[in-house]
DNA sequence: ATAAATCTTGCAAAAACCGGCAAATTTACT
DNA sequence: AGTAAATTTGCCGGTTTTTGCAAGATTTAT
């Protein structure tokens, strides 16, 4: 394989995933590490990427929200990740609602899975965008930039008719007693609808965010079937949960 | 066998692969390496292909992909994008379709400005995520991923209840008597109804795009009002479509 | 603080490149 | 036809590029 061969691979995984690492690359274009750093070495210094340590980032064309300087996942987080991935069958119909957690969840989805997912998140449509078996659907409406999530009453309409085997709900705030609040109206609406439509509801939850509430309310603890935190199970923490039925996992 | 005739062979080997290595060309056509890379030499001297360790690739062929990170290229698709923004005033709404160019317009947004925008294209609703005053709105639906697009019924209706003041609509092809066609009836179907429900339709095109038809029909040239290309407007290319009363930028 | 992963640097082998040269071939002109 | 000039081609040396490996420094994770 030619050496431009290789840049013009990297280069397009780069657009599309925003980053590469080299340990993937080396495998993928079956070349030693050496080769791709100095490879990603070239690109840098033609300004086409950014390196940074273990692979390399886009440059300056993505909003920096969704970039990640520093390409290792938090391994809490991809833990948190790897335990949610095993509620997911194939040929399931999920929902997943926007939130960094879920967006590190569809980015873990192994290549081979086939389900369908609807999502009203942005950068996590951007993501399974290239996800060779998901087939996809993203609700319309208004965006919250902020959150890069749709709201509105077209989603609220677009879930109406729509029955889903498992939800993943994001959640900035998870409380004992109040459970999943949300910052604003809308998006708690949005929340609420998703959920109610969803055969199984699962939130991704780091601890810091456990304890913490905000003004409008999502769902009573009751109505989460699965909970993924960073935390070991048996974790003091999530003992309430524990005990008002969710699966704590 | 003539000097001629492998250049046309390397030629077509080229486009056929978009690379060519010298070992192989020197096995197939039965000449030296030295051969070869003199062929090289003289084929890249008159710009047709480049030349690189190894072999050469191509440099102006048709696998769209391949060039998108090709900074000359995006310098001219930048240019073009630059003349599109003379087109947007304040506080218009805008429907900005799916597409490359259109993808490097919202990039080049004015951070201050202030509009309003629909689109159907997820990479666009992420890069304007990040704008601090665009009002953002995405069309939501099945994903054709490939192109990161909405489209379906419910794209279709959503538009149905709008007027919008302006729309940058994609074109992969342009034809001087077909206008712009589509590779896909869905994306076909959308695209018609994007430039049904406003009020000018504008189209960024770079030249290498303009005589390709695909399957599809979209627009006829007459439909169009803005043709922005990275072609000086006196080009003679575009001679047609300014005869049809389309102003070209 | 320690272990693991990643980065840098230098080195060596293989492959590819370059320029010049000469043999073979084609072209041009008397 | 015969000869000279020009072109093309292959080969030979010396040089550069590419690639993988190893040793030691640096960064990241636990």
């Amino acid at each position: 394989m030619l050496k431009e061969e290789r840049h013009q691979f990297i280069l397009t995984e780069v657009t599309q995933h925003n980053k590469v690492r080299s340990v993937e690359l080396c495998k993928l274009l079956k070349v030693s590490e050496d080769t791709i750093r100095r490879d990603l070495k070239e690109l840098a210094e033609q300004g086409l990427l950014r390196k940074v340590h273990g692979g390399a980032v886009g440059n300056s064309l993505i909003p920096a929200e969704y970039r990640e300087q520093n390409i290792y996942h938090s391994h809490q987080k991809k833990l948190a990740s790897e335990k949610a991935l095993a509620l997911i069958k194939p040929r399931q119909l999920l929902l997943i609602d926007g939130s960094a957690a879920n967006l590190e969840l569809v980015r873990l989805l192994p290549e081979g899975l086939q389900i369908t997912v609807f999502t009203n998140s942005i950068p996590i449509a951007h993501e399974l965008c290239s996800h060779p078996e998901v087939e996809l659907f993203i609700f319309g409406g208004k965006v919250l930039k902020k959150a890069g999530i749709a709201v509105g009453i077209d989603v609220l309409h677009f879930l109406s008719e729509l029955r889903a085997d498992l939800c993943f709900l994001g959640a900035r705030s998870l409380h004992a007693t109040l459970g999943i609040t949300a910052a604003n109206r809308e998006e708690a609406q949005v929340k609420r609808k998703l959920l109610e439509v969803s055969s199984q509801v699962a939130a991704i939850v780091t601890s810091d965010k456990i304890g913490t509430i905000q003004p409008f309310r999502v769902a009573d603890p009751e109505q989460i079937h699965f909970l993924i935190t960073d935390l070991a199970p048996s974790d003091p923490t999530l003992a309430p949960f524990r005990m008002k039925g969710v699966h704590v996992l």
